[in-house]
DNA sequence: CGCATACGCGCC
DNA sequence: AAACGGCGCGTTTGCG
């Protein structure tokens, strides 16, 4: 079977409970991979763009596909990664996850009334009612009727003073009505956001259906989309509560496998850095010699503080972050941002050395390629714009990194599927979610110690880098309480 | 009225 | 002066 969106097919013929074909092939991932900026992967346009035709062949974008894969060593990648994937994630989508409908009408309700007082509060601070959600209107209570100073405050692209939770963290201090404005502000988004549109997705059976796009992004992660679950919140009492309500089914926990620090492992395979390497292999603490490499102390002697902005730098170089970004994530002063970057390209020479081929291909070539062939067009690393020219090369430094992590996380999926196909565990071990670097199942309880014992060391071994891969495994009751 | 855009913000 | 990679989605606003 060759055709363009072979998900939705295998989804309608699972639910026919008919058998998926043996062999297939999908035109529309093929063209992905081909250019995964190319924003429309329809026949229509493909056959125009590529073979210079109105008359739409099936069979001639397939022969012209299966040249270029060829051409660009993408062949196994596609046919080993990228293809077995796809009934994978079409089985995926049509289980679901539940949520607890009741605890979300709950959650509703509650988040409904704080957020009705907070809007009373902040009327009544403000001297009068206003729309809180419109970033123009609060911009103007904020700056001009109330008159808070705007010092150090950032303007918007439009021009418009920002009323960001940046903005509004520099300026909680100056008047009391901030405080609530956050609060409104973060209530409002769990409620809009998250509770309210999972009530409406729910099914009969109280599960929620995602949608992965496999074609839809440039470095050759997925993303999930109707309801997104890819973000959805961490960490705080209120998203705790959110998250609390994806619960397993009757019978069932939830496991989740999440990789330890896999694109920086990957960043330290690809560049090959003797310290990194040597970290990752004795299991050490990264964030913590990178602030004993930075700060120029004993690792005893590194605080928490220290490890905190080198863990900010250690991400931030994965980005090709800048000495202003560093500054501003981290509350250091321009300067000071600076002098640890450099400090940190000093310490990890080939870290810098890596970037540096990596941008010097990207403009002599005007695309860069990853470990296993995966490749993005980067045709502005020649710009003459500066601006344009240097979101290109942090566009270099990133898709290598993250997307090698894509693939083995996607090679992990494939390999613990068919390991839990061979063991007949299909009812009983449920891959559900996949949130780039962690993968969520719901296990029947009875063979949960047995099931993690063979998922773990699949996706630990799915992929050979430089350094080893470690999988960290929580089960819980629901996604909100993982231990 | 629907649609696109700006803005803001949730995640890895 | 200087915006760190990759996403999806809510509300507001201005447009046709």
């Amino acid at each position: 079977m060759t055709d363009f969106d072979l998900k939705e097919k295998f989804k309608t013929l699972r639910r026919e409970g008919a058998a998926l074909p043996k062999t297939f092939c999908d035109l529309g991932v093929a063209f992905w991979l081909l250019n995964p900026d190319e924003a429309k992967h329809e026949p229509e346009y493909l056959s125009e763009r590529y073979l210079h035709t109105k008359s739409i062949s099936k069979k001639a974008l397939a022969a012209y596909a299966e040249k270029r894969l060829k051409e660009y060593k993408l062949e196994a990648l596609f046919r080993d990664v990228e293809l077995p994937l796809i009934p994978i994630l079409a089985e995926m989508e049509l289980r679901g996850i539940a949520v607890d409908r009741k605890a979300l009408q709950a959650l509703d309700a509650e988040l409904g009334k704080k957020i009705t007082a907070l809007a009373k509060d902040i009327y009544r601070t403000a001297g009068g009612p206003f729309n809180i959600n419109s970033p123009k209107q609060l911009g103007q209570i904020l700056f001009e009727k109330l008159a808070i100073s705007g010092e150090g405050v950032k303007k918007t692209k439009g021009g418009a003073v920002s009323t960001n939770i940046d903005t509004l963290m520099t300026i909680k201090e100056r008047h009391p009505i901030v405080k609530y404005i956050l609060e409104y502000r973060e209530l409002f988004k769990l409620q809009s956001t998250y509770v309210k549109p999972l009530q409406e997705l729910a099914d009969t059976n109280g599960r929620v259906h995602t949608t992965y796009l496999q074609t839809g992004t440039s470095t050759g992660r997925l993303s999930s989309q109707n309801p997104n679950l890819q973000n959805i919140p961490t960490g705080g009492e209120w998203a705790n509560r959110v998250r609390s309500v994806f619960v397993p089914e009757k019978g069932y926990a939830f496991v989740s496998f999440d990789y330890s620090q896999i694109e920086l492992r990957v960043l330290a395979s690809l560049c090959g850095d003797p310290q990194m390497i040597k970290a990752f292999t004795e299991g050490a603490d990264i964030h913590r010699l990178t602030a004993a490499n930075v700060f120029n102390v004993p690792i005893a002697n590194v605080t928490p503080e220290m490890r905190r902005l080198a863990k900010t730098l250690n991400f931030g170089v994965v980005y090709g972050m800048g000495a202003q970004a560093f500054a501003k994530t981290s509350g250091l002063s321009f300067t000071e941002a600076k002098k640890f970057i450099d400090e940190y390209f000093h310490d990890f020479a080939q870290v810098k050395t890596w970037q540096e081929e990596i941008k010097a291909f990207a403009r002599t070539h005007g695309y860069v390629v990853n470990r296993n062939g995966r490749r993005r067009l980067l045709l502005h690393a020649t710009s003459m714009f500066r601006g344009e020219a240097a979101e290109a090369e942090r566009a270099a430094i990133n898709m290598p990194v993250q997307g090698l992590a894509a693939d083995i996380v996607k090679i992990a999926m494939v390999n613990v599927a068919a390991e839990i196909r061979r063991r007949k565990w299909d009812d009983a071990v449920r891959m559900l979610l996949t949130i780039h670097d962690e993968l969520l199942f719901e296990v029947r309880k009875d063979i949960l110690k047995e099931a993690i014992g063979v998922i773990q060391p699949i996706m630990e071994r799915a992929y050979t880098l430089e350094v080893p891969l470690t999988v960290n495994v929580k089960t819980g009751t629901t996604w909100g309480d993982l231990a």
